[in-house]
RNA sequence: GCGGUUGUGGUCUAGACUGGUCAGGACCCAAGCUUCCCAAGCUUGUGGCCCGGGUUCGAAUCCCGGCAACCGCACCA
C-alpha cells in the first residue's frame, strides 16, 4: 500500500514534482516538473512514441498550437458542449448545473437551453434550491475552456485547447496529401491541454494544465478494418480485466464477441504499453466501458483504461480508448467548409477515426506509485530501465588511496552511454539508499579489486543483488540489462 | 464554488487553548574527518512560523481577509 504523503515527499525532496509556484503559496491545478520529473517524463514521451507510431509506417507524430481560434472549437462542438449554465442559490450559494435542476424538478430534457432560456424555465416553474429551497440568482454560463484575446484590439479570440485531438483532425487534410494517402493513417501529438476545472484536486491527477498524448488513427469503416484483423493474432490472447456495467471480468481479448477486433487490437495495443513497456503490475489495470450517460454522444465504443490507485482511493481512468466515428471530420468539414472526404471505390468517404489518449501526468504519477516499495530498511522506485531518470550510478567506496580519482574515471566512461550519476558523499549505504529512493536502475562501485584488477561491482536496485564484472565489459553488460536483453539474475556470478 | 479541518527550515514535526524568557527536535542537505559494500560515527555549517491587514507595549500564538492543501458535497463535454 503505497502512501500518499510519503510519495508526495519524496516527489517534492528528490525533485520529481511539486505544486507549481509554491513560493507564492501555489495555484491549484498548476505541477511543476523538477529534474527528475523532466527526466521521467521525456522518457516516457520517448517511449511512448517509439511503441505507438512504431505500430505501422503510416503513423505520425505532430505538433499544433496550444491556442485554437474560436471557430475551431465553436465546429468541435467545445463552446457549447463544454460550457454548462451554472445557478446559485442566493440563501445558501450552493451551485448546481440549471439542465440538472430543470431535468430533476420537471422531468424536462433541459440540456439544450441556453442561460436565458433556462433563467425564464426556473421562473416559470417556480424552482427553488433543492438544498435549502431558497431563490436562485441569474443563471450564468461556465465555460471550462480558457478564452484568450488575440491581436491588439481582442476582436478576435481563441480558446486555449481543452484537448490535444482537436488539432490532429484540422491537420487531416494536409497530412493525408503529404503522406499520400496511406489508410490507416495515423497521426499522433503529445502536448499540453487546458480546462478550467471547478475543483482541480488530488496532486497531478486533475489540473488545469495538463498534458496529453494521443494518436488519431484515421481510416474507412469496411475498407480497412482488415489491417487490425489482420494483426489480431497479436492481442486474442491477452488477458485482461474488463468492467462492464457492475460486472468485471477476467477474459481473453479474443473472446470478447460484441466488440469489433479493429477496436480490441487498440486495447491490446494500450494494454501490452502499461505491461511491457512501463512495467505495470497486471493486477492494477483494467478497462472500464462507460454507460451511454458517461459516454459523449459522439462516442460509438468508449473503455477507459483505469489504474487502481493507492493514493488516489482506487480505480481511476487514466486512458480512453475512443471510436469517434466520423464526427470529428464531418464536423470541420461543415464547419469550415472544407472537403474532407476521401475518395474510395465506393465514392467519396468522411473517415473515422479510433482515438488512443493518454493523460501523461496521470500516467507519470501510476508509473511511479507502482514502482514505489517501502520496507523496513528502505524506499526504492522500481521502474523499468529505459524509463528511469536515472540509469547508473557510479560510486567509490571510500573516498582515500585513488578511488575517488579512478570513480571520476568510470562515471567519464558510462555517462557517454547511460543516464548516469556520480556521488561521493556520505558512507556507501547512504549512496545506495539516496539512490535507491529514486530508482537508479544500477549502482557502479569501485572498491579496492577495482585498483588490482580493474573490475566492479554492479548493483540492481530491485534485488540489491551484485555482480562482478571488468570495467571493459561493464558498459555492454549495462546495456543488455537497460535494453532488457538479460535479467539480472542471468549474470552468474551473483555475490551478496 | 459550498461546508469542515489544517498551514512552523528541504521533509516530518514541538510550541498555539493560557501573547513575552519560543522559535525547539528528528531526519535531510553541505563542508571536513572517518569508513574495504547497504541510511554507522564525530565536528562545523546553511535554512523556517503561508500571504496581507488589525488588536497589543509586545503576535508563530488572538481577530479579519486572502491563498493553498486535505475530507465531504457539487462539478469533471
Amino acid at each position: 500500500m503505497t502512501n500518499r504523503d510519503e510519495l508526495e515527499s519524496m516527489c517534492k525532496r528528490r525533485g520529481f514534482l511539486w505544486q507549481s509556484a509554491e513560493i507564492y503559496g501555489g495555484e491549484a491545478g498548476f505541477y511543476d516538473y523538477g529534474h527528475l520529473g523532466a527526466e521521467l517524463l521525456d522518457n516516457w514521451k520517448r517511449e511512448w512514441k517509439k511503441f505507438f507510431l512504431g505500430l505501422s509506417e503510416d503513423y505520425h507524430l505532430i505538433y499544433t498550437p496550444n491556442i485554437h481560434p474560436y471557430r475551431v472549437l465553436e465546429s468541435s462542438g467545445h463552446v457549447d458542449q463544454f460550457s454548462d449554465v451554472m445557478i446559485r442559490c442566493d440563501r445558501c450559494g450552493s451551485s448546481f448545473r440549471g439542465d440538472h435542476v430543470i431535468e430533476a424538478e420537471t422531468g424536462e430534457d433541459a440540456e439544450w437551453m441556453d442561460k436565458d432560456e433556462i433563467g425564464d424555465k426556473i421562473q416559470e416553474s417556480a424552482l427553488s434550491c433543492p438544498d435549502c429551497g431558497g431563490s436562485f440568482a441569474q443563471p450564468e454560463d461556465f465555460n471550462m475552456m480558457f478564452e484568450v484575446a488575440l491581436g491588439p484590439t481582442g476582436e478576435r479570440s481563441g480558446f486555449l485547447r481543452p484537448e490535444t485531438a482537436q488539432g490532429v483532425y484540422l491537420n487531416f487534410r494536409r497530412e493525408f496529401r503529404a503522406l499520400r494517402k496511406k489508410m490507416p493513417m495515423g497521426l499522433a501529438t503529445i502536448g499540453s491541454a487546458f480546462r478550467n476545472e471547478i475543483s482541480p484536486r488530488q496532486g497531478v491527477y486533475r489540473l488545469r494544465e495538463f498534458r496529453q498524448a494521443e494518436l488519431q488513427i484515421f481510416f474507412i469503416p469496411g475498407i480497412h478494418e482488415e489491417v487490425f484483423e489482420n494483426r489480431f493474432e497479436e492481442i486474442k490472447n491477452m488477458p485482461v480485466r474488463i468492467k462492464r456495467g457492475d460486472k468485471t471480468k477476467e477474459v481473453l481479448l479474443g473472446d470478447i464477441e460484441d466488440v469489433p477486433p479493429f477496436y480490441l487490437y487498440h486495447l491490446g495495443k494500450m494494454y501490452e504499453y502499461h505491461t511491457d513497456v512501463m512495467g505495470f503490475d497486471p493486477q492494477r489495470i483494467r478497462f472500464r466501458e462507460l454507460s451511454e450517460e458517461e459516454k459523449a454522444f459522439y462516442n460509438k465504443i468508449h473503455f477507459d483504461l483505469e489504474f487502481k490507485f493507492d493514493t488516489l482511493g482506487g480505480w481511476k481512468e487514466i486512458n480512453g480508448l475512443h471510436y469517434r466515428g466520423d464526427h470529428d471530420l464531418k464536423q470541420h468539414q461543415k464547419g469550415s467548409n472544407t472537403k474532407l472526404s476521401v475518395s474510395t471505390e465506393e465514392g467519396r468517404k468522411i473517415p473515422h477515426v479510433i482515438e488512443l489518449s493518454f493523460g501523461v501526468d496521470r500516467n507519470i504519477w501510476a508509473l511511479l506509485e507502482d514502482g514505489y516499495n517501502s520496507d523496513d530498511d528502505r524506499d526504492w522506485l522500481d521502474i523499468p530501465p529505459k524509463l528511469a531518470p536515472r540509469q547508473v550510478a557510479v560510486f567509490p567506496l571510500v573516498k582515500k588511496d585513488g578511488l575517488l580519482e579512478r570513480s571520476r574515471e568510470v562515471y567519464e566512461i558510462l555517462d557517454d552511454e547511460f543516464r548516469t550519476h556520480w556521488e561521493k558523499t556520505g558512507s556507501i549505504g547512504k549512496r545506495y539508499a539516496r539512490n535507491d529512493e529514486v530508482g537508479t536502475r544500477y549502482c557502479v562501485t569501485i572498491d579496492y579489486d577495482t585498483m588490482d584488477d580493474d573490475s566492479v561491482t554492479i548493483r540492481d536496485v530491485e534485488s540489491k543483488k551484485q555482480i562482478r564484472v571488468s570495467i571493459d565489459e561493464a558498459s555492454g553488460i549495462l546495456k543488455e540489462l537497460i535494453e532488457c536483453e538479460k535479467r539480472f539474475d542471468d549474470h552468474s556470478n551473483t555475490e551478496g
